[in-house]
DNA sequence: TCAAGATTGATGCAGCTGCATTTAGTGGGG
DNA sequence: CCCCACTAAATGCAGCTGCATCAATCTTGA
């Protein structure tokens, strides 16, 4: 008598949520520790970084994060009070703005990509071999590709970062 | 030249963020799309329902559900505004209390149920194999077990909740 | 027996999130 | 040309989280 979720799915989904926040914290923490904002600022810096002359429209920003747009608007009203980041001008469309890091913003990536590295190694890749990474990988792929397709994009992202 | 986190590494870890955020979000949803309040009372609830007499020290609670103490504090009082639990004097030790699961909690528990088992079987059950899930379940638990032990147990527990 | 330290639980504060709404500007059909 | 629906971004409000701290009680050890 098949339960509706099986046993198996049950538990690779409390599986899922509980490592997921257990390893979260973990990194996060560490980067607290070492005097570091959220991570949510790095992915943002890194996707400013990474874009074509280091600005995006908010609402890029927004795609590319998978935020929704009120977050969005006040993480960018963060990293411009820190100055890590500028609104600029848009010409094209009166409504809307550039968002371009600025000097401080590209040097802070670059130094949380050290601490975010050491810990990412720490808390995952010292307990996976790689094969084992691709293997969770594709498993993960999987529940998550029905609704969403800009990842491939993202891990080469991050995977290339420094 | 291999890198410190290695790619592979690197790009589960982002996996497990996204994917992660994004089945959580949809069974939340869901969730209270069909009226429910969110996932962590449910897990209060079932833990208290599990409990040899419905009862708890909130200490205790804290530590099934590996939340931080003030959050666990807060999240009884929720429960106990809305009826789901009623606090108890600790006659053992006058520091302390029980949380007892009302009647009205353990309805709620197991209609709450109804609608999370169907989400979970919706956003993971249905897009993997069970040896798929079995699978993704002992490589997710070799990502966690660094820190912790007490996983095994609440498994059983959502598997077998109804 | 009693003071020092540990443990249980609550709470004030600041910051973040989600939701709904607002403000401003765009663009297309009549 | 103008009105209306739509999009871009900001914001007020309520609720939740983390942090630090507090008060009450328990335990230990001299």
């Amino acid at each position: 008598m098949k339960r509706k979720p099986s046993t198996e799915a049950t538990a690779a989904w409390i599986r899922l949520m509980r490592v997921q926040s257990r390893v979260l914290d973990a990194v996060e923490h560490e980067l607290k520790k070492a005097g570091f904002p959220p991570l949510a600022w790095y992915d943002a810096l890194l996707e400013l970084s990474r874009a074509p002359s280091g600005e995006l429209r908010p609402v890029e920003l927004e795609k590319q994060m998978l935020l929704p747009q009120y977050s969005t608007s006040r993480l960018i009203d963060r990293l411009v009070d820190e100055g890590l980041a500028a609104r600029r001008e848009c010409k094209a469309d009166k409504r809307g703005q550039f968002v371009e890091i600025t000097d401080a913003g590209r040097e802070l990536q670059k130094k949380m990509w050290q601490a975010y590295s050491a810990a990412i190694e720490k808390h995952v890749g010292c307990k996976l071999s790689d094969a084992d990474a691709v293997k969770l990988c594709s498993l993960l792929d999987r529940l998550g590709c029905s609704c969403n397709e800009a990842q491939p994009i993202a891990v080469r992202d991050v995977a290339s970062a420094r």
